[in-house]
DNA sequence: GTCTACGGTCTCCAATATAGACCAGGTCTC
DNA sequence: GAGACCTGGTCTATATTGGAGACCGTAGAC
């Protein structure tokens, strides 16, 4: 699997990008424009949304506030909006305890969990990586700065 | 700034984040505001930057053209500088034949053929899953609606 | 009475995305 | 020779989005 790019007709892409007609039997494909996966990866591949993901898939349930100190950064405005857009396509649970204060608990539903995992590689790479790509941003900068100076 | 969370430990409410192995030696962690691997994981974690991994992944070293039209809706504008990023960060490699007419190639390096073995069943899943999140999103807007129109 | 906690919503303003025009500069057509 | 066209961008104007912070309603602590 580490070296299988040249995959038999890939779904849109190369001479097979005609879209909506893709290798995918349904006709689904990330790659074209109107396609319904694309909406929804749209929605899915930002940032608020993954980290909520990994959040919750590390830590188990939480209730709001955790999620809010949990992903440092992250604005109540996104977090409701990104919580709301989660709930909405099935990957997680919001369920209300009408308590005082309200308590409001985040849970991952099974698709949200699946996701979850292939998203927590995704951070731990990223952790893992970020030295070798500060360094190479560091490179690319000096040899642009360099490049305007001369 | 405003809201200083003013958290005893960190920002991490449960102890065992997965940060913990390996990374956490570093201090990095995507969960953290203000760490270097959180700006990166931000820059990463777009949709046209992890669509173009995965187009390049998926068909091998493409032009500029060739990457705008396999990745439907993205514009010129977003391209390029999705482009810039991945490059600056040591993913990719961008290539100048100065022939007539100019001719720009982008392939993966190492670094973003790693990323893109990741990112790749990510779109897959996408693309998996996606009726069931439509029918997920069609429920939820359907008793959305019901609650606000008794 | 005032303050805090909670889980939001609302408003305002800055930042960002998108669409589309424009550019260099070489080829091709007429 | 004039003009259209190709590529890989950049620039501009407008639409969308993101973030900061105010507000809400209930209840308990001070």
């Amino acid at each position: 699997m580490t070296t299988e790019e040249a995959a038999p007709a890939r779904a849109g892409q190369c001479e097979d990008r005609p879209t909506g007609g893709g290798a995918a039997e349904q006709g689904y494909d990330v790659f074209a424009q109107v396609c319904p996966s694309r909406a929804v990866f749209a929605e899915l591949a930002d940032k608020w949304s993954l980290l909520i993901l990994m959040s919750l898939a590390a830590c188990g349930p939480q209730r709001f506030s955790e999620l809010q100190r949990g992903i440092g950064g992250v604005s109540r405005k996104m977090l409701t909006q990104s919580l709301r857009n989660l709930e909405r396509s099935g990957l997680l649970l919001r369920t209300v305890y009408p308590e005082t204060p309200p308590r409001v608990v985040y849970d991952l539903l099974p698709l949200g969990r699946e996701l979850a995992e292939l998203v927590t590689p995704l951070g731990r790479w990223t952790e893992h990586r970020a030295d070798r790509m500060l360094a190479a941003r560091g490179e690319f900068d000096a040899a642009h700065a360099a490049h305007a100076g001369e």
